[in-house]
RNA sequence: GGCUCCGUAGUUCAAUGGAUAGAAUAGAAGUUUCCUAAACUUUAGAUAUGGGUUCGAUUCCCGUCGGAGCUACCA
């Protein structure tokens, strides 16, 4: 509709107006509400080029656009606003034709360019938490709606199985787990433990014994006992000192810090956590085969909670398979003089005339840091899908700084798809204690949180459901998809860039702005679906008349809000949109009798708007990853 | 210190530079002889602060105040 009034504004403007019209002039929006129009056209860029009143310019236009486009009734103008009311026919017309089309508002399949969208991407040293459930839930839905967009997704993640963390886990477990009868250590299948919370177990003990270590270094030198202790460490401790003296607090923090920091890497426990590293690097066969079994007791873990969340992947990376690939790329970007060597032969790249800082991209040793690691897998990425027209990562806005640079740098490298890698940056999710710190035990574990949002699920519709007639199986499917539902679109209807704040009893709430509160309203419309048999209609004899009107125009909004949200990356457009038309539905279910309607035209209609609320309510769920059960 | 992001009802969230700043929740008052009351209706309540740009600013620019993140030869 307002591409065909664009079209005739372009055309016929000159001749109505008298001047030339600028394109970027026509701007539509919809009508605000309460006021009547379906469509709305400002005119203060008009009014301004011909020097005359919003208003009388819009009169203008408004009486030509009605004697010569046929949709338009009638036309109102209100200041500045030109609000165009479109006839009934084309409301009817619309309605038939959303009806008819089953996948209304997906875009053709693979109709748009080959994207790889990268989510979760998770250590293997710990469980997943609720950050991460913000993360997967968002990479999955935006997959999924570059999917109904018409994209051709890969769904990916990186694997960081390697590095010092994953060998604070399996050092602890081989020194503190219980020695059993039958001589085994405790693993996921004599414990019965979860092979993600058992590694992460260990991990937690790690740092309780390193932070015990820490404690007596700092005793041992605060009483002047520095055996042990290297001669860096000791100059560095001396120096940091000093520097204590006349400061005020906030700044003794830091320098106390600092010290702490240069007691940890003076324990024994995390020097033999380095020279696991360095063994594992090696190829130790012992180190080796410890930690391909302690990973895989967490590769186990996290199936059964992805399993749970309801999302998958395409294609898997891992770290330990990439982590040597940048080094390549580095040292050729050193020969092309991008980046430049330092005298210990550290490799750097120098970004301060970019207004950023000197980036290292390889250790004095050769080995690989973080960086390095993401150029190699950014670059093996487009080799292994040449067709591939971008990289979304979903990763958090702490490091917005990390893949500002890493673009920059890929882009330095001379890799013209640098301009298509999108971080998709998020805000952290907090607590209303505050910040989740593992540290502090504050975590909230993402398994312990699905079972409980699920069992809260399973009470209240145990309380109110219609499921009299559910076998026992189709209970528990039904309780879990309430409970995941909400708690996806608890997670996803907040605009991911924002910092959110978790709250454990909104998150489990059944009314008001909820996931349940959708999946109830699909639930209640296929109940009237089901009372109301096959529906039988004259398409030429339906009555719509405004409340019909004002869902039918939001039922036709659903294209672009996919569009939207596809292009923005946000879920949350497409989630306050279900809500948005629930919401509407609903108002417009207790208002207008629908099964007992004896107008055949009306209650035709109301019927069509009925069916095609709960198809788009259900297709918009099942693109936010949420399932709509048929009755609850 | 430097860089980045954020300040909207009591609380949690909305609002491509547009009309009277929307919801939810908590509060107050109502609606079941009728299609699922996990619903609906009514009511009260907010743009941190000072400037600027604009016909028009919650939105863009500058300052102030408050909060967060980054600033590792960790990942």
């Amino acid at each position: 509709m307002e591409v065909a009034l664009k079209d005739i504004l372009l055309t016929k403007g000159k001749e109505w107006l008298g001047i030339d019209i600028d394109p970027s002039w026509i701007q539509f929006q919809p009508t605000r509400k309460g006021v009547r129009g379906d469509v709305t056209l400002m005119v203060f860029s008009f009014a301004k080029a011909l020097q005359l009143p919003p208003a009388e310019v819009a009169e203008r236009i408004g009486k030509h656009v009605k004697s010569e486009v046929s949709f338009v009734a009638d036309y109102e103008v209100i200041q500045g606003f030109l609000n165009f009311v479109f006839s009934e026919t084309l409301w009817s017309d619309q309605l038939i034709s959303i009806n008819q089309n089953d996948s209304f508002g997906i875009a053709e399949p693979n109709s748009k360019q080959l994207v790889m969208v990268e989510y979760a991407s998770p250590n293997t040293n710990k469980p997943l938490h609720l950050g991460h459930l913000r993360n997967i839930f968002l990479g999955y839905a935006v997959a999924q709606l570059k999917k109904a967009y018409g994209h051709q997704v890969i769904k990916t993640q990186v694997i960081n199985d390697r590095g010092i963390h994953i060998c604070k886990s399996m050092l602890a477990w081989h020194r503190f787990a219980p020695l059993q009868s039958n001589g085994e250590r405790e693993t996921p299948a004599n414990s019965g433990l979860k092979g993600d919370k058992l590694v992460g177990k260990y991990y937690v003990e790690f740092e309780k014994h390193l932070q015990l270590e820490v404690k007596e270094v700092l005793a041992r030198w605060n009483a002047g006992d520095f055996s042990n202790t290297s001669a860096a460490a000791l100059e560095k401790f001396q120096e940091l000192n000093l520097a204590l003296v006349g400061k005020d607090e906030k700044a003794q923090a830091a320098i106390s810090d600092k010290i702490k920091e240069l007691a940890k890497n003076e324990t024994e426990i995390l020097r033999a956590a380095k020279d696991m590293l360095v063994r594992w690097e090696g190829r130790d066969p012992e180190t080796y085969l410890l930690w391909s079994t302690m990973n895989g007791w967490v590769y186990e873990g996290f199936d059964v909670t992805y399993q749970r969340m309801g999302v998958d992947f395409d294609k898997l990376y891992y770290e330990s398979d990439t982590f040597l690939l940048g080094k390549d790329q580095v040292m050729d970007g050193l020969a092309r003089g991008v980046f430049y060597q330092k005298p210990d032969g550290s490799v750097w790249i120098d970004l301060t005339p970019d207004g950023l800082d000197e980036k290292l991209v390889l250790r004095a040793d050769g080995t690989a840091v973080y960086m390095t690691q993401d150029i190699g897998t950014a670059i093996e990425r487009f080799h292994d899908y040449p067709a591939l027209s971008g990289i979304v990562y979903t990763v958090g806005n702490e490091q917005d700084y990390h893949f500002k640079v890493l673009f920059l740098i890929l882009q330095k490298l001379g890799y013209a798809w640098a301009a298509d890698c999108f971080h998709l940056s998020y805000g952290m999710v907090d607590l209303p204690s505050g910040k989740m710190k593992s540290r502090e035990g504050t975590v909230v574990d993402a398994d312990d949180l699905m079972e409980e949002v699920v069992n809260a699920a399973t009470v209240m519709t145990q309380e109110r459901g219609q499921i009299a007639e559910l076998s026992e199986t189709e209970r528990s499917v039904l309780f879990e998809s309430i409970g995941m539902g909400g708690l996806k679109y608890y997670l996803l209807k907040v605009d991911p860039k924002k910092r959110m704040l978790f709250n454990p009893e909104e998150s489990i709430d059944l009314t008001g702005n909820t996931g349940p509160f959708i999946q109830y309203t699909h639930a209640r419309i296929n109940s009237l679906l089901r009372k109301a048999g096959s529906i039988q209609f004259d398409e030429s004899a339906l009555v719509i008349e405004f409340g019909e009107i004002e869902l039918i125009k939001l039922l036709a909004a659903f294209p672009q809000t996919i569009a939207e949200s596809a292009d923005n990356y946000s879920p949350a457009v497409l989630a306050n949109y279900l809500y948005e038309l629930t919401k509407a539905y609903n108002s417009f279910y207790q208002q207008s009798p629908i099964l007992t309607e004896t107008n055949e035209g009306l209650r035709a209609a109301r019927l069509l708007i009925s069916k095609n609320v709960a198809k788009v309510l259900k297709t918009g769920l099942t693109i936010l990853g949420i399932n709509a059960p048929e009755r609850m």
